[in-house]
DNA sequence: CCACTTTATGCTCAAGATGAGCACAAGCAG
DNA sequence: CTGCTTGTGCTCATCTTGAGCATAAAGTGG
């Protein structure tokens, strides 16, 4: 007799402002944080997108705009604990699809048990705005250099792959991998989660390196959506998602160097945005930014219409 | 109650030689074709992958190498007919996860129901090494266009979709929207499968024009690979797990080309790959070509293990 | 009103990448 | 030897990118 499957829908729901960039979260009983999420219906539910919507409506009062899926999750080990199940049968085994969803702004939610986190909370290595991390190279590496040589024959390798996901020994830091990072921790024993499932005591390093834990495998999936989103802002215009209707440059590229957890050269990234086609100046200026003042843009709706499909550069600097 | 799921694996086991890519695909009682698959079992998977490669390997003796995921599709009314669903429990709400591996070469598959098939067979429109198909503007366009038309308020919506993925009216060609482009035929009743699951009559054009049908949801989660591919060849070096040990450089092109389904401009391909260090010149030639012998060259496998992660350039003729 | 800070914005310059194509090399077939 | 086929080197104009200087236009404290 196999077990029956069960699958579950979690959603990354991303807001930014120029400080930090936010990840819907539901609150739960012990204080740990999860992800809106809840179990597909094979009855009700007529696509997976719709069944997310519903949950997300459900759970946090917020109706997503863009939404596009992310991941399907099936190892063993690692889905929700029995307890988290909820309705689903018992022994059954637990399937996770993951969806990334944007809006531009962050709607009240008080009235559930939901907040908006700033995701670095959970990825403290990710946020490169201010430099490299110090936690990097004085708490993270050395654990997992400790570990990748525990690897014996599969030193080597443990090793690159270090090297290359933490941008170790000149090799330098890739924004987009978010999930190899977490990933490598999660084998490492340093994520909480992982100690957490093969009921070991959790690793002795503080929070405030190894990032907020969150429940079942929502941080794998919040890890997949940071990556994901990433990458693709440099190649379809989806941070304008992300925006107001109008909106200063320095304040688009503070939204976007806060998406990448890195800083961005001014003058380049403006002048960027102004070959894109993507922005059509207003005209008007608002004085809220302190210096001189600073002329408001909207993005044109239009140029996805004309097969103008790029994203934005990322000229670091 | 609730219906059972099942979750079905199908993988698009990729191919190529200079002449064209292809994929590994198992012969049906009525001659359909269709994708490497099964259920996936709760009980004897630990993962996904693993369920995966156990399929492949039992219906066509194959041991994929690299593999990845491609998407999960839940929606209702697409996934298997009953009739093919084995030993599902009846009534079952089917979920298909579609996986990408990739060949050096085509294994002889010969003792079990499957061949290796051109994929364009499939999807005519796709090629357009020799120039753009005529079968689009000739056949597809007009048919396409009307069922826009009949769109009512969707019209333009729909036009403008048209526009983006068929390359009409003055938009240029995009090879990575394989996928968008099939939908659009889905959704315009063009596509075999459309008809089949809605219980109408075949649209009158000739399979020449439509490509040849799949069983299942098949022929979706190969337009998703070859998307897929098109758009990762160019990001990562994943050509390379198509090509044998060693290779010329227009051999590499020729395999490049039949993946993107265009002509590229040979010297500056030969160039951008000089650059990007990714090859070794062997210092042997092969006179196999025809004209003046061809130096071999191999990949240079070290290079995934120095973040020298960038793929081929693609400079069309 | 002035010096000074802050943010906004324009512009330059060198280096590199890209698109297009000419020219010559080195085999083979007659 | 001639002509055909593929392979390979190289040029050149054009764009793009990275880096940074310089000026504009607000506010602030004297």
């Amino acid at each position: 007799m196999t077990p029956p499957i069960a699958v579950g829908l979690s959603a990354v729901i991303v807001a930014a402002d120029g400080r930090a960039p936010y990840a819907l979260a539901t609150q739960h009983a012990d204080g740990a944080a999860g992800l809106p999420h809840g179990r597909f219906d094979p009855k009700g539910h007529r696509t997976f997108e719709l069944g997310l919507r519903e949950w997300v409506r459900a759970q946090t009062g917020f109706e997503p705009g863009y939404v596009e899926q992310l991941y399907t999750f099936g190892d063993l080990g690692r889905e929700l604990p029995q307890a988290e199940l909820g309705d689903a049968p018992s022994g059954a085994r637990l399937i996770s699809v993951g969806y990334l969803g944007l809006t531009p702004e962050r709607t009240d939610i008080s009235a559930f048990d939901a907040v908006w986190r700033d995701w670095y909370r959970h990825f403290p290595w990710e946020d490169h705005r201010a430099g490299r991390p110090a936690l990097i190279d004085q708490t993270l590496a050395p654990a997992l250099r400790a570990w990748a040589a525990r690897g014996g024959r599969q030193d080597a390798t443990r090793l690159a792959r270090l090297q290359l996901a933490f941008g170790l020994d000149g090799q330098p830091w890739v924004e987009e991998r978010t999930l190899e990072r977490y990933e490598l921790l999660y084998e490492a024993g340093l994520a909480t989660e992982a100690n957490r499932e093969r009921d070991r005591k959790p690793f002795p390093l503080p929070v405030s390196a190894l990032g907020e834990p969150m429940i079942s495998d929502h941080r794998r999936i919040l890890a997949t959506a940071i990556g994901r989103l990433r990458g693709k802002i440099k190649y379809r215009p989806v941070v304008f998602e992300l925006m107001p209707e109008r909106f200063t440059l320095l304040e688009l590229q503070k939204v976007v160097e806060s998406l990448l957890g890195l800083s961005l050269h001014k003058q380049n990234f403006r002048r960027s945005l102004d070959r894109s086609g993507l922005l059509v100046g207003l005209g008007q200026t608002t004085q809220a930014t302190g210096g001189r003042p600073a002329e408001l843009f909207r993005f044109r709706r239009e140029a996805l219409r004309e097969g103008n499909v790029s994203g934005v550069q990322t000229p670091r600097s």
